[in-house]
DNA sequence: AGCGGAGGTTTACGCCGTGTCAACCAACGA
DNA sequence: TCGTTGGTTGACACGGCGTAAACCTCCGCT
């Protein structure tokens, strides 16, 4: 299960082509899982540190404090990962890793109707978006400094504007959209409405609690999204 | 006092200090717009170049660039600026004087009806984005390294959300708000679903025309948050 | 027992950006 | 002529990143 639950995987927008031959001649840990250096949990221990470091100094993360908080020398965390970079690429990956989605997912999936669907999709991102938002501002305006890293993040929010993808297309396959929209651009809504930055706005600047954050955009979502006879039950 | 050393003791990076009480006595930054170094046009120069330089750069900035851009000594940038925060600072306010809104701004809240207002409001959105975001980004992803920048950026954006309130608020006169909705709820939703990120998402990962994010979110939010006779044109 | 290699550790260094300091300097006005 | 304004040059400490070399310590193997 984890990370690929295979639904939807056309990927049309992106491509492959991701200029590669960079700068770097060694083995900057290509998008497999081959030939990592060392321990796996010393490696682990190292993600792991570096995601509380993250979110306790955000931005202002520093490499000898991950290795100090995981108990390792700060070569060792080069030897693992290479340079800064390469420990946060590796850090998506892992964040897909430990917080498993697939089951969340899942259920949401199965929601009974398209109000319901929304509603519980809306619940899980607020939860993961609670979980993950440190790190993800650390990604996502580190992003253009490096290729490698700019491409993982990329990818994973390609991986994720897929998984809403889907929740439109079994909205749309129930009649449940509204008659005006088109699978791409619900799709393109529900991604970017609930990107974390949306998240953040309301329930860290504006103080919102996460129910409130949750009612009010499934209200907006189905409102925007669904069809009449979808919001009123009618199945 | 000639070349002793330890007499900086301005360090000290951020540490973690709740920050709670938020912006001290209001001391921070040597007042308003009182006494500031220097030439207003060097001063000037200095931001332009900051801004064309972070639109280069992004948050690969240096300091040292944005002087040579000016055509000044980087210290000359230290004499004005104190620091890079302080720099940051005064972009903000900048940006602000610079792109002037307010009759755009007035513009949209002249709208007839409430359809053509939102749709104005993103059109205005659209484009004031497409100018501001690598700033917007910068700022955004430094906010928190500095108190003085965080709070000079958070008042940005309270003073955006109290623009964008003011259109719910006229809205919501005219009785072209759904019911359901509270002005505050609106308000809301309509500041954080307007932020960079949702732009950003939309427009640039996934290289939508700025026409298509103005006809699909203005669809989505009147869709939302307007009555049923606001939509349909009955005033 | 002895060897070797995996998985590190210490120490050291070069590079670069920030921030500070001191000295010097051109123009300009009283 | 002096002094102030608005800078310039040059130097330096500091800290984080990235690399290198030497060393150390188990563990498995023969």
């Amino acid at each position: 299960m984890s990370t690929n639950e295979g639904s939807t995987n056309e990927g049309s927008t992106n491509e492959g082509s991701t200029d590669e031959g960079s700068t770097n001649e060694g083995s900057t840990d290509e998008g497999s899982t081959g030939g990592e250096y060392g321990d796996p949990a010393t490696r682990t221990r190292l993600l792991d540190a570096a995601w509380t470091e993250i979110a306790e100094q955000g931005a202002g993360l520093t490499l000898g404090a991950v290795a100090t908080r995981a108990g390792v020398s700060r070569q060792a965390l080069y030897l693992h990962f290479g340079d800064r970079a390469g420990l946060l690429v590796a850090l998506v990956q892992h964040m897909d890793e430990s917080l498993d989605l697939g089951p969340s997912l899942a259920a949401v999936q199965a929601a009974s109707d398209g109000p319901s669907l929304i509603e519980a999709l809306m619940r899980l991102n607020a939860s993961f978006w609670r979980h993950v938002l440190p790190v993800a501002r650390v990604l996502e305006s580190s992003q253009d400094t490096d290729d490698a890293l700019g491409a993982a993040w990329r990818e994973r929010m390609t991986f994720r504007q897929a998984t809403f993808r889907g929740m439109i297309e079994t909205l749309d396959e129930r009649g449940d959209l509204a008659v005006a929209w088109t699978v791409d651009d619900a799709a393109g809504v529900l991604y970017a409405v609930a990107h974390f930055d949306t998240w953040r706005e309301l329930v860290v600047r504006l103080a919102w609690s996460d129910d409130r954050y949750v009612d009010v955009m499934s209200r907006t979502l189905s409102t925007a999204l669904l069809s009449d006879q979808a919001r009123s039950g009618v199945t």
